[in-house]
DNA sequence: TGCCATACCTAGAACCTCGATGTAATATGG
DNA sequence: CCATATTACATCGAGGTTCTAGGTATGGCA
């Protein structure tokens, strides 16, 4: 119960969203996303591969993903790509984050002293 | 199935957080904050009465809030403040928020062109 | 008297992340 | 040649949080 050892929440869709972010410009494998994750945000965010896999296989389930087997030096692995479908829902889910990040800060950063909102009733 | 209709994931650990910095600089009670929440954030973020009362109860069972009993018109109200321990709970909570937001901006807004990120091995 | 807003509360369900664990194949090193 | 680490996939159970719906009670208003 003491709180988190890794990611203390917060999380909640963080995944879905930076996964489908990461494969939009480049196909990538699973494992291959897991440390992309972990390298370009300097380990501030680090998904297991535990969160990673279910996420890809639900993605692609939901027609949001598609996925091609390719084999390097006798490693299989599974090289996912954004569909349309894919590429919209990133952009919902972008655009949903940015307010609601957006109407966090918002009150995590205003209103110390005064509220300054206008109170109709 | 079909998503949610009302805040679409990323709430997770978001009302604490919320409800700590309301009460910060003001003693408020359940029903008001609901209100506040949704006033504050233009209906961005929108919390029930579900939600907020499990989560003033968990929070005062930490020590992280105490709460103070008082009667308007004969409507009794509970009023919630924060105390030391629910201080330092929500600086952890804002900076921890603040990080990942950051991290995850960063992966939304750069690297449509080039990731620049260097690959020692 | 009936209705709505205020004000509290709880319970079940659903969802998602987390950690552990399991399977293989390849490269590395003694 | 054998043991270990790394790569690469996968699943399962546990845990925690939000969400929806429902329930109780008082006061103001028509």
């Amino acid at each position: 119960m003491p709180a988190r050892e890794t990611n203390p929440n917060f999380m909640n869709g963080v995944p879905e969203l930076l996964i489908l972010r990461l494969l939009e410009h480049e196909e990538m494998y699973g494992y291959e996303i897991v440390q992309a994750i972990r390298d370009r945000t300097d380990a501030v965010i680090a998904v297991g591969e535990g969160v990673v896999y279910p996420v890809l296989h639900g993605l692609e389930r939901d027609g949001a993903l598609k996925s091609r087997r390719g084999t390097v030096n006798g490693r299989s692995r599974i090289y996912y790509s954004v569909t349309r479908a894919g590429s919209r829902r990133l952009a919902d889910l972008s655009a949903t984050w940015k307010g609601l990040a957006a109407a966090i800060h918002k009150m995590l950063a205003g209103g110390q002293d005064g509220e300054a909102i206008q109170r109709t009733s």
